[in-house]
DNA sequence: TATTTAGCTATACATTTGTATAGTTTTTTA
DNA sequence: TAAAAAACTATACAAATGTATAGCTAAATA
């Protein structure tokens, strides 16, 4: 939760300035960088700052030269896009419905790529968009058109929400592991 | 048509070293930084590198520290997405569900900050996202704990879905415009 | 073959840079 | 009104950092 961290105008002054100077030259000011268009004389002032820039969750900054980098929050605090961005984002593929008899990563089946934040997939390699067709997953909310947002790995648990591939197209099932070797693949509307 | 300056092996291992570095840190190697990725004891081995990526193209320096820059040569080269410079996305708040009284932009109810692209959400200032309480729109399904992209407009056709503000409480329902100047908001759970 | 380029080592050096110490003044807040 | 926080000045310092000098070897080029 972030807590309520408002900014001093000076402080807001600081924070514009930063952002204007990795806008224009795409890399960090030095802490004398900033004080001078501010007209300080000391690299204190600003070093102080920017202390509690980070405190309130503003900035990160490192003890190495030029490291300082701006949030999502100020990005949004100052209303602008971001210079520098604080999390990487993936282009993961949004994957279609194609025919049968092709495979779904078929290029001709990769309909756009959008950006994800990490902070929502994660970092695994090998996530992708999905775009469902028909709506035999509706009991569990999923229905025609929407997008899933599909992690791959390896194992999956009992009654999860898994992408099968079957005969090379994709369906959304829920999982269930059987006595034996067989496997149940679930549907979530009773008329499936 | 961008000229291919080629690059030997080990120029293309240091631009490399530095889009990761960048990617992975958001501010620009040192010198010594990539002579120890490298293996090289001098930081003059580096220093080579970069004059000669610099005068083909590859990079952009300033005598100031931890300044490099990739070009967009280098980025198409490289056949990689913009490490620096990421101005698809909009960093979005995710507001959640306080106590009644208090405001919905009300610094506390501020989970965090996500990036969300531009693809899907456009570029209209005042867009946020917003997580579902309860399961009065679960005809629409949506149910308890989505997070609804929710944008910001001055005007509601009849029948959308829109976020209404009842007592500074959002509450999410359909917008139905009635004889007069009364409006109606249903829920699509007929249960509500 | 002669010459240039690429790719280094080792060392040195002047800045640049973040941070610290020790204060002062002004503005908020309780 | 007293205390705390904000916003500075002035100075100091070690570490980080870009750059330079003076070499070396191997590969590519003319």
């Amino acid at each position: 939760m972030v807590k309520k961290e408002s900014l001093t105008q000076k402080q807001l002054n600081v924070l514009r300035i930063i952002y204007e100077f990795i806008a224009a030259n795409n890399y960090s000011p030095s802490i004398r960088n900033i004080a001078e268009i501010l007209g300080l004389s000391s690299p204190k002032g600003v070093s102080d700052h920017l202390t509690v820039l980070e405190k309130k969750g503003y900035i990160l900054k490192s003890s190495s030269a030029r490291s300082i980098r701006l949030t999502g929050k100020s990005l949004w605090y100052l209303g602008v896009q971001n210079p520098s961005i604080e999390n990487n984002v993936d282009y993961l593929p949004l994957l279609g419905s194609i025919a049968a008899g092709k495979p779904i990563f078929a290029e001709e089946n990769i309909q756009e790529y959008i950006p994800v934040s990490n902070q929502i997939m994660g970092k695994t390699k090998g996530n992708y968009l999905l775009k469902v067709k028909g709506d035999s997953m509706s009991g569990d909310h999923i229905v025609d058109g929407d997008i899933l947002m599909v992690k791959t790995q390896n194992t999956a648990e009992n009654g999860e929400i898994i992408i099968a591939l079957v005969d090379n197209e994709a369906v959304v099932k829920r999982y269930y592991r059987r006595v034996g070797e067989t496997v149940e693949l679930r549907s979530s509307n009773p008329l499936y």
